[in-house]
DNA sequence: AGGCAGGTTCTTA
DNA sequence: TAAGAACCTGCC
């Protein structure tokens, strides 16, 4: 199907934001997968797309992990060139992200796995994972068979010895505790939704494997709580470097999750 | 070759 | 309660 989008909508910027590890340039345009659906978006011109999906499964599915209902240039109106010129700079350079609204057991896993790792790492880790775990879902338009993310009964049925081989590291039980768990309904990720934000970061910080900056990222990019704000070295080194006397949360609640998303990008492109 | 990468757990004082 | 060490793996 053809689209038009008005607001910020930048592919190569949301793909490379670190928000998201399986949504990759591919060809002349991004492959995405979120746990067992692929879309394939190209941008033709503008403000024009070709997405490989159907109208209906736009509206049912894509629309909502896009986030098309909120105005991130609204809310990039909010930050003032006066008032922080390091964020506005940040804003402009990050122009285009959005926050996916993304599944909170895919996410779970991705940031457990991506603790002391970086970015290529965390995708290939969770590749291997898909393609041993998961289902065939789709091909790519390079040909390369597409897998879902695997449900947490088809990760806790994996032995711990293959999970390892999928270059997880120390990381591997913990991943093997939270499929355990979520699996045998113990934890229930999706009764989490009802929890304020405080309790739902001590729930989370009860999982083997989650702490402060996981869990987080968690509440951030699964729950899509727009305010969590995630501090991982690079967050930390402008927070020293940049802001000092302290970053205004309350100036930019309840958002600061996409300050952070702009500051977190900016950061990694200029080396400060 | 040794240090480090989007941290967390475990141990020690 | 708060530092510090240990931890898998891959890449420079």
């Amino acid at each position: 199907m053809r689209l038009r989008i008005e607001d910020d909508f930048d592919l190569k910027k949301i793909a490379d934001s670190g928000q998201c590890f399986r949504f990759n340039e591919c060809m002349d345009g991004f492959s995405v997968v979120a746990s067992d659906r692929y879309l394939f978006i190209k941008h033709i011109q503008d403000d024009e797309y070709e997405l490989s999906c159907s109208e209906e499964e736009y509206e049912g599915f894509w629309k909502k992990y896009f986030d098309m209902e909120l105005s991130y240039k609204k809310i990039r109106a909010l930050i003032s060139r006066d008032e922080d010129v390091y964020l506005y700079n940040a804003s402009e350079y990050g122009k285009g992200i959005r926050i996916l609204r993304q599944d909170p057991w895919e996410m779970l896993i991705s940031f457990i796995i991506s603790q002391r790792k970086n970015i290529p790492a965390i995708k290939a880790s969770i590749e291997k994972i898909c393609a041993l775990a998961g289902k065939e879902i789709a091909k790519d338009p390079e040909g390369k068979t597409v897998y879902s993310f695997p449900t947490p009964t088809e990760l806790a049925s994996v032995p711990l010895p293959e999970l390892t081989a999928c270059s997880l590291g120390y990381r591997d039980k913990y991943v093997q505790r939270a499929a355990a768990d979520v699996s045998s309904g113990m934890v229930n990720l999706n009764s989490y939704n009802e929890l304020d934000d405080e309790n739902l970061l001590k729930a989370l910080l009860e999982l083997y494997g989650v702490g402060i900056k996981v869990a987080n990222c968690e509440i951030l990019f699964g729950y899509h709580r727009l305010d969590a704000f995630p501090r991982d070295v690079w967050i930390n080194r402008v927070l020293e470097n940049r802001y000092p006397d302290g970053f205004k949360f309350e100036r930019y609640a309840p958002y600061n999750g996409i300050m952070q998303q702009y500051l977190f990008f900016y950061s990694r492109s200029e080396n400060i």
